[in-house]
DNA sequence: AGTTTCTACAACCATTTGGTTGTACGTTAC
DNA sequence: GTAACGTACAACCAAATGGTTGTAGAAACT
């Protein structure tokens, strides 16, 4: 099954961002293991709860991560799926990498001629 | 052959940050099918030949990019390795997950005993 | 030699980012 | 009901980002 991917240049934007900071890959390494709150994420760092909630905040904005209340506190899980579009992405540039690399054989097998 | 990618949070910083911008994104795709100058580069955007210039060191900065003198322009050439280590990067992120859904799995296993 | 081309780099500016503290509000526990 | 907990959100701040213009040097063309 091909997911449909359909990105916008702001999305794509978003996901790199997102996933360029190590508190906020190490969140999405945490959440993809096992949901958490908010606060348990923000006992595991050395800073501020409200710097925590900003990087689970960017990580929801590019879809890497969801939130589902649950009573006063808010679960976090990591979005399996956006990983897989942004794996997506990077596997384009190794296409266009080895279509170059057909180009090149090609030339070469005509030179042989 | 397995590459041994080792990078630091630093430099896996540096890669994503480097993607999250679609001129970088596009300079990319340019130059890993086909090198090109700087300024052939900065004719084919709509701002300064020193704006294309900073996005090229930021992906210089992240080994995505590679530039090499010749005469008096400074060709610049997409690195397909990077990529490499940028998706060998999001595949670890998926084996975690993988390895969630292994665990769930054993579990309910475990349950049917 | 003089001019043009390509690049490097500094200085500057607005906006975004990543952090802080403080306040307010809903939920749970006593 | 009141206290404690978990969250949301605003205001603020320093540093980084993404852009600009301007200046200067090296290589190439005439």
């Amino acid at each position: 099954m091909v997911v449909e991917t359909e990105l916008t240049d702001d999305e794509v934007d978003r996901i790199f961002r997102a996933l360029a900071d190590s508190t906020r890959r190490d969140i999405v390494r945490r959440t993809l293991t096992a949901e958490s709150s908010v606060s348990e994420l923000a006992a595991a760092y050395d800073m501020s709860f409200a710097a925590v909630q900003k990087h689970v905040a960017v990580l929801e904005g590019a879809g890497l991560v969801t939130k589902h209340p649950h009573g006063r506190e808010r679960m976090v899980r990591g979005n399996p799926e956006a990983i897989t579009r942004a794996q997506a992405l990077l596997d384009a540039y190794e296409q266009i990498w080895r279509a170059r690399i057909g180009r090149l054989d090609a030339l070469l097998a005509e030179t042989e001629e």
